[in-house]
DNA sequence: CTGAAAGCGCTAACAG
DNA sequence: CTGTTAGCGCTTTCAG
């Protein structure tokens, strides 16, 4: 309240008691043993004084505790991660770890390495990779520090745990629906089989489901776009099928939201709106942009709440097995809404 | 390489190639002098140890050097804060400054004072808060610790620095925009005038707008609905202008792309979709919803790049000036699209 | 060009 | 219940 201190430390409040720095200590953690007299005076000069915790003292000084995860994003025009990121949070705060989340940028390993060597030098326990891929070098240099490396809404062919949905039922389920529906013609939107993981899965449901019902895919059927899951993706899928009328498909499985929503807008803009019989569409996510669009998306719904609860209920129970692979499906739902009603 | 240190120090290096600590630690951050040959020999023993550097202790023992910003956050179903954290990052890294992102629960002050306090004992030197309103004890309790708060797209009747948007302008030129296009009739949807300071500042340039043509607002042309800039404010307020046709609005600004969805929507699930004639919508931000809704939404969009490289600039440049109060407004522009068709 | 020494602010034994 | 002491890992004068 006085002269203008760069930062109040407890030396400080230990001068204004007439504690030791000790004593302050203990009692502005609660811990030890210690009288209330003197608790509440060193409370009192620490509200006075505008004391806060230095952090890095705090945490030079006590013996390594595996406290905080880190938490690596990306900025996306749209993007799920926030819903697992609010499980996390909600997770971790139950739990009384600390969370740290710094961006990257998606598939650049370059910024990817940037930021985990952030991460170590911060001392977490764990990274969670969310939909970012790291590659082998980043993982094996995480484990070498001991601190655990997981994906999460997001797998992988590396040698890393994962917490996400069961991508292939996710891809057999919605094409299934699709099928039940009385749709023959589905094609598959947005993932490239060939590249990624999730996309891989996703296609061999899609074939699986198909081939239970005696339907052979048609290489035609097969949009990959950019291959990002995205809303052009979906959208360029409508010019093409309607320039390649041959193709003649009845349904499509998309495998996101925002490539579903892809196709019913190109459809809107080819003047010839979604309407019952004119091109089926069932998306991924269950992202609020499905009850946003009109007609309104049907969607795998995952419940990516859960991934980042469990992803950090993984996190702290691998503790420092660095080294454990753990590979776990979060359950999804089918969310059917508008866009896939009974072929007619 | 050899036995499982719990983590290497720059006793370790210093041991492994016979050198004093200091060196090592001049040689690891480029500072001083120091000869070829011993930096060669330490960056490989750094490598081959895997060294990584222990912030706490480097921030410690650092002169108190202003690094890093906080920034607070929220989760929200859509958001576009994401636009003006990227903005954030950019200046940031520019200036070589760490960002420090940490979420709070919106208008929950225990939530936000928490947040606030975990970023002092971190030793931020500015805090941004991205939408979110802390209240005047938390903004005392920074400038206490000598630390720069500003709102970031958003401001408020506190003595806080903010960058933002005009919002008057915003609420003027919205209108101004309908009423050339030949409505009259114009609905204000989604904010409360009431209650906070960018409700207020759209409504008070929504009127202005208004008396330029000598039109005088209805009561019921005002649909607050949560107040929330919500997309379901904008789906309520269609109801209730069609239960209501005495009302007879011809065109709505909504304070938001969310809301203006909600209109666009409400039409749609009314059974009279949106066409010429039948309710024009502007709205506010920029977001993606705006293309990808059908129609796409006309909107005030902002700069939300912008917004966050100012923030950052500004911060970096009050220094240590934590009184300094200065609100700055950042440009926006006006995108017309499908929801502003000229009356018929 | 390099090393010794001191210390950042806090915590953790260990005495007392 | 409280103080003393030592030290976390790193940076930084200041000598040499």
């Amino acid at each position: 309240m006085e002269g203008i201190l760069l930062s109040v430390t407890i030396k400080d409040i230990a001068a204004a008691v007439g504690l030791s720095t000790a004593s302050v200590s203990r009692i502005l953690n609660g811990r030890g043993r210690y009288s209330a007299a003197s608790a509440k005076r060193v409370q009192a000069a620490a509200a006075e004084l505008g004391y806060f915790k230095n952090r890095s003292a705090a945490d030079l000084a006590s013996p390594q505790q595996r406290r905080t995860i880190g938490v690596i994003n990306y900025l996306a025009a749209t993007n799920a991660n926030d819903q697992v990121i609010q499980g996390i949070l909600a997770e971790a705060r139950e739990r009384d770890v600390e969370v740290t989340i710094m961006y990257a940028q998606r598939d650049n390993q370059a910024s990817i390495t940037r930021v985990v060597k952030s991460m170590i030098e911060r001392q977490v326990f764990a990274v969670l990779f969310l939909s970012v891929r790291p590659d082998q070098t980043v993982v094996d240099t995480l484990r070498q520090a001991r601190i655990y490396p997981q994906e999460v809404a997001s797998a992988s062919d590396l040698n890393i745990s994962s917490v996400s949905s069961d991508d292939f039922q996710i891809g057999y389920q919605a094409t299934d629906l699709l099928l039940r529906r009385g749709y023959r013609r589905i094609a598959f939107v947005g993932a490239d089989p060939q590249k990624d993981i999730i996309g891989r899965y996703r296609y061999a449901g899609y074939t699986a489901a198909l081939q239970a019902y005696d339907v052979t895919p048609a290489k035609e059927w097969l949009f990959i776009g950019d291959g990002q899951y995205s809303y052009h993706s979906g959208l360029a899928a409508v010019t093409d099928f309607s320039e390649h009328p041959q193709t003649a498909v009845d349904a499509v499985f998309a495998t996101s939201d925002d490539t579903a929503l892809g196709i019913v807008n190109g459809l809107y803009d080819l003047g010839r709106p979604f309407s019952p019989g004119s091109l089926a569409v069932i998306g991924v996510d269950g992202s609020s942009t499905c009850t946003r669009a009109r007609p309104q998306l049907s969607s795998m719904t995952q419940s990516f709440d859960l991934i980042g609860r469990t992803a950090v209920a993984e996190a702290v129970h691998a503790g420092d097995q660095v080294d454990q692979i753990k590979r776990i499906e979060i359950p999804f739902t089918i969310e059917e809404r508008q866009t896939t009603p009974t072929k007619k």
